[in-house]
RNA sequence: GGUCCAUUCGUCUAGUGGUUAGGACGUCAGGUUUUCAUCCUGGUAACAGGGGUUCGAUUCCCCUAUGGACUACCA
């Protein structure tokens, strides 16, 4: 094989979307495993479309999940300029080329008038279609007196160029993922190439640049199969020799019908962005939910692609090591926030105590709470099983930090009896003789007097718990203990006991 | 409407011309636990339908159905 150069090629229109980071993250490991190189090239030949800040969230978003660019605008490389608006004196004698070969023609139908003969097809139940059947009843080139067709050029008329797709014939070309498929050109038309604000379109720009950057395998998303005749056709013209296609599946909304599209983030309650979008129509993005990049890499390699192993967790490396187009799936893959979900859990097993203490710390701060990491590596410990996300732990742990002010009446009905307040005075009398107040130790003596007493250990534990927790949650009532220390115990003993008073 | 693409548990998927059709997420049940969660064990659940080809099709072919993409001087 030559050298595998590949690129990620989005349109700088809005934030980029997490099936974008897929075709993003599938190019990467396909060029790492192969040796070569990950190019991004900016499409921003669309001057309409364009939205400030795009471009920057692409770059921030690819960075976030680990996928190194090997050329592109921040870092160079022999083939740039990588961003299409640089390359705009390009692609004009491109353009030309085509017309001095006969293979594309100058038309000068204006958009209202074409959008007109689409309304009028429409009406009489058919599909207009700008190609060989039409083009010399339409106001191009090929239809008018040469003179009238150079008169207009010359006379300043808007112009397009047009690709002149070819009559009859039965197209063959190739795809890695779908295989090979036929067309008849007749039912093609014939794409403007060149428009008339002087920027090629997406077709002519990506054929010469994919060219010109001298790429190996165009691997993009399956929205683009229905041009794909077009681009070969093109690479024909030219007398290029063309790369190697992948069209890659679509990421489909998670409940009911289509494409996963921008909306249906905020909609379901999910993220369909890597990063939060700052800017217009604000939007969530999983680094801001709490994901690790990791797992969300993790999460998104396996839609659509798998091992042909039973092994789920993969590293990028072991991406990289493992991924092979040929596994790519054909149908689209429905997106499954519970599994994202589920990947974040195992990465945060993963971690340390004390990464995640350092992570935890972070947003402790924000309360106005700052301890050593020796301490919130104990109490990390004690409850990160439990958590999906560092933001949860939290939820999980606010109890070692402040005394309940009220009491889980749900809990209060069920475990608060008659004689817990005396049981817990009892309980109380023995902790307070405890000098070495560590879990072993505590456990220890509670576990004899709860025996030698003969009481029910749920009725001592379950109350116990009420008065330090507030509710019936948490970790071991021994570890528990251990980290809030015994006075901070004793006093939400009396706490307690004072505010539930005797049952009724 | 037209063109193209696709179709295995609810979801992501493995898989083969003859398998008890496997795994994961979810879900349900049981176990562990002083609580909740975790965890462990187990269960549930799929080859879209119809024709062929074949001794035999989930697997190969055709049709239908369903879903999807595209159908712009957007990418």
């Amino acid at each position: 094989m030559d050298r595998v150069r590949v690129r990620f090629a989005p349109s700088p229109t809005g934030p980029l979307h997490i099936g974008g980071v897929r075709t993003a993250l599938y190019n990467y490991l396909f060029a790492k495993k192969n040796g070569g190189t990950f190019i991004l090239r900016i499409e921003d030949t669309d001057q309409a479309r364009f939205v400030e800040g795009a471009e920057e969230y692409i770059m921030e978003s690819l960075a976030w999940c680990g996928i190194k660019i090997d050329e592109g605008i921040k870092e160079g490389g022999k083939y740039g300029p990588y961003r299409q608006s640089d390359r705009k004196d390009i692609y004009r004698q491109y353009a030309d080329l085509l017309i001095d070969r006969g293979d594309a023609y100058y038309a000068f139908d204006t958009p209202q008038e074409l959008e007109q003969l689409r309304i009028e097809a429409e009406k009489a139940g058919s599909t207009f279609i700008y190609n060989a059947a039409v083009r010399g009843m339409l106001k191009n080139s090929e239809s008018l007196p040469k003179n009238v067709s150079d008169e207009k050029l010359n006379s300043g008329e808007p112009y397009v160029i047009r690709y002149k797709m070819p009559r009859g014939e039965e197209f063959h070309f190739d795809d890695i993922i779908r295989g090979s498929i036929v067309v008849n050109t007749d039912t093609l038309d014939d794409k403007v190439l060149f428009k008339s604000d002087g920027m090629p379109t997406y077709h002519l720009a990506n054929i010469v640049d994919d060219h010109l950057m001298e790429i190996s395998h165009v691997i993009r998303g399956e929205e683009w199969l229905p041009s794909l005749p077009l681009h070969y056709m093109l690479y024909r013209s030219f007398g290029w020799q063309p790369p190697l296609f992948a069209h890659l599946p679509l990421l489909l909304k998670p409940d009911g019908k289509g494409k996963l599209s921008k909306r249906d983030g905020d909609k379901m309650g999910f993220p369909v962005f890597p990063l939060y979008w700052p800017y217009g129509e604000t939007a969530k993005g999983y680094r801001e939910e709490g994901y690790y990049p990791e797992a969300f890499i993790n999460m998104l390699a396996l839609l659509g692609w798998n091992p042909g192993t039973e092994q789920e967790i993969f590293s990028m490396q072991e991406l990289i090591d493992a991924f092979s187009i040929d596994r790519v799936g054909k149908s689209g893959s429905r997106f499954d926030p519970e599994k994202a979900k589920w990947f974040n859990h195992m990465y945060l097993q993963k971690r340390t105590n004390t990464e995640l203490a350092m992570e935890f710390r972070e947003i402790l701060r924000t309360k106005g709470l700052h301890l050593d990491m020796g301490e919130l590596g104990d109490l990390v410990g004690m409850v990160k099983e439990r958590v999906t996300f560092v933001k949860e732990i939290w939820d999980q742990t606010d109890f070692f930090f402040k005394a309940p002010e009220s009491y889980d009446p749900d809990a209060v009905k069920k475990r608060w009896k008659g004689d817990s307040p005396d049981m817990l005075k009892e309980l109380k009398a023995v902790l307070e003789k405890i000098s070495d107040f560590t879990p072993a130790s505590t456990e220890r003596s509670v576990k004899s007097w709860i025996e030698s007493k003969g009481y029910n250990t749920g009725a001592v534990m379950n109350a116990f718990r009420l008065v330090i927790v507030g509710s019936l949650r948490g970790p071991h009532m021994y570890d528990i203990i251990g980290w809030i220390g015994k006075e901070e115990t004793l006093k939400r003993i009396d706490k307690g006991i004072s505010s539930l008073g005797k049952k009724q």
